[in-house]
DNA sequence: GACGCTCTGCCTACTAGAAGGTAGAAGGAG
DNA sequence: CTCCTTCTACCTTCTAGTAGGCAGAGCGTC
């Protein structure tokens, strides 16, 4: 609890990266068990079971996540420059690969064949960041520091898309700088004082 | 061969949806088995391996996708007309349900982790999309019949980002009529006619 | 301070079932 | 007769998950 890294802390990361890489089915026990150093056993000591497991890794997500995006509004006032800083963090993690894509996008491309208990949490996650990103649609479109086309709800769906197409397109391609380039026209556009 | 369904064509039918819902590692021969209601070994008989079966399938996948852009051309002339069509027609599969997802796009989020071969021509199938896209956009340019902000190869790598993000929302919410929400927006802000 | 108790974390050893894959026989059509 | 397809029967390896044991930490009682 009080540690740096507990045993199953290790456990939740080494999972995340598995899942980031080969999604639910993509990965086992035994890899993590691997990666960690114990035994596939003591695995379901900390987590009964694979269900458990990737349930309690999504919730923590999630909340990584409210919390990350809770110091951003404290830190950053400008709607354009929050929706800049949230790019660029996707950016940053493809281009230097630590955390090359997100983990709920690769189990929601999976939904259908998820567990329940899993699929709820995925769900919780896309509505928690859609409903984040409609609130910084609305306020720019008050301040008038945003120029959107379309109302707030529906900008900020098509922006997690582009983002998230995008994360999907560095992958495919197997160039990161492919992020970058997709979401820099589309800041543009949400720019007020846009320039093209 | 000259048989309307052979019973190869039948296993890659069932690969296919067995992918589109769950992944390269989301499906076993004896899921496609069941599904055919044939025994595991006579899978083995037409595609000896997993590999060869999905890549065999990624490559008819691809093939169809290149038929299908090539009539489309023939019978559309207008770029802004074929973006529609183009987003129209995944629109149609997401909310029948017939083929809500590209096995292409679920198959290239699991790309570290697929075997080479099939990340191959998952890749392939992107560059294939990809290049379309930009010659539509190039057309658009030149003919003024496309409302470009960026250089074309930009712009579509923007739009299948769109297109590819606004499924995995559709997926992620439940709801395929997001995908159409998202899209409308974007062949709006193509459109030589904007209104906005 | 020594004794016993319980809890935690990890272990070895195991299970049943599913995975991909193989060998070889049976059946049917040309 | 031969080819093609499908079958039964099997193999090996991997899967998630279980049973039970063992060492150490914490703690209260005598």
């Amino acid at each position: 609890m009080s540690d740096l890294s507990t045993t199953s802390d290790e456990i939740l990361a080494s999972a995340r990266t598995l899942i980031m890489s080969g999604g639910y089915n993509g990965f086992s026990y035994a890899d993590i068990a691997e990666v960690v150093g114990i035994r596939k056993a003591s695995i379901h000591h900390h987590f009964p079971s694979k269900v458990d497991l990737v349930r309690e890794l999504v919730k923590q997500y999630r909340e990584v996540g409210v919390a990350g995006v809770a110091i951003l509004e404290q830190n950053v006032s400008n709607p354009l420059d929050i929706l800049r800083a949230y790019a660029g963090h996707w950016a940053k993690c493809i281009e230097d690969s630590s955390r090359p894509f997100c983990v709920c996008a690769l189990l929601a491309s999976e939904l259908p064949s998820l567990p329940p208990e899993v699929a709820k949490e995925v769900t919780a996650f896309f509505r928690f960041i859609s409903s984040w990103l409609t609130s910084v649609m609305e306020r720019g479109a008050e301040e008038k520091t945003l120029n959107l086309s379309s109302e707030p709800g529906v900008e900020a769906e098509a922006f997690l898309a582009t983002v998230y197409g995008a994360m999907l397109s560095a992958r495919a391609y197997g160039n990161g700088e492919v992020f970058a380039t997709i979401l820099a026209p589309t800041l543009n556009r949400l720019s007020p004082v846009a320039t093209h």
